[in-house]
DNA sequence: ATTACATATGTAATAGTATAACATTAGAGG
DNA sequence: CCTCTAATGTTATACTATTACATATGTAAT
């Protein structure tokens, strides 16, 4: 229970939109379009979709969302260390979408592309899975 | 001068909207976006976004294409086993985005999630970098 | 050749995603 | 208080992609 606020304190730099859309991916934890969250924050006095991708905009620059490119969505980041780099797992069936928590992914990745003499600055990369429930079913 | 005309044999079975639309990306080389190749196109006889959307996806599906999805583009495979698998080097600087050849990837990236007991059905990659010319000036 | 079926086309309208432009306001330092 | 920067509010517009429906084309079996 001493969770439940947890984010309260984290998030107390944050504007009043920024804070708002960042509550609503927190609370769903789940990958989120820009217009749904603007339809579910009208209420809070959200009239505009700038509004809503300058807040997201933000938030990815801070590193507390992540955009899924692949399915134009924003998902709360579940890692604090991923900076700009994402990785995600995303369920062909039934499109539920996991972030990868893997601390040596990063080096794994960098091995991956070291022949090209390249230096990467960040990297984005989406998995398409079977998740384990729509596997058995 | 041989592969001049390479491609004509093996896009012997598309259709005329699919072949223009492939010829297109093929002779470019570059990631293209729908609505540019459409413009490119009207003088073939593309009139709409559809006649584009539905080749585009016909040669995806065909593998001989990729989506880049960050940047919302098209670009010929420059691979021919990668199936629905897709890596690209993208610069942050110029734009300029590459295919990655790595036989080895695939086996990789499988490593890279095994822990998650989740089943990879396909991959989509895409590592920012600075490339060689960038990183020089 | 005719039928049947699947796939591709053509066209118009509309849905979904994202940014430009500009005026105004709020906060942080000096 | 003044200045500068970042964030807001609002309107309009650009860019990306799909729905719906009528028509045509290719292929294979009868
Ligand atoms: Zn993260
Ligand atoms: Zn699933
Ligand atoms: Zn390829
Ligand atoms: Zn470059």
């Amino acid at each position: 229970m001493s969770s439940t606020h947890s984010h309260s304190k984290k998030n107390q730099s944050l504007t009043k939109n920024q804070r708002i859309v960042l509550d609503l991916l927190q609370n769903s934890g789940e990958p989120l379009k820009a217009y749904f969250i603007l339809d579910s924050l009208k209420k809070e006095g959200l009239n505009s979709p700038l509004q809503v991708y300058r807040a997201l905009d933000k938030l990815v620059e801070l590193g507390k969302i992540h955009k899924i490119e692949s399915i134009n969505s924003f998902i709360i980041c579940n890692n604090s260390n991923c900076a700009s780099n994402t990785a995600f797992t995303i369920c062909e069936r039934c499109g539920k979408v996991k972030e990868i928590k893997n601390k040596y992914l990063k080096d794994s990745v960098s091995d991956l592309v070291k022949d090209n003499q390249l230096e990467i600055t960040r990297y984005n990369l989406e998995f398409y899975v079977l998740c384990k429930s729509c596997k058995i079913n």
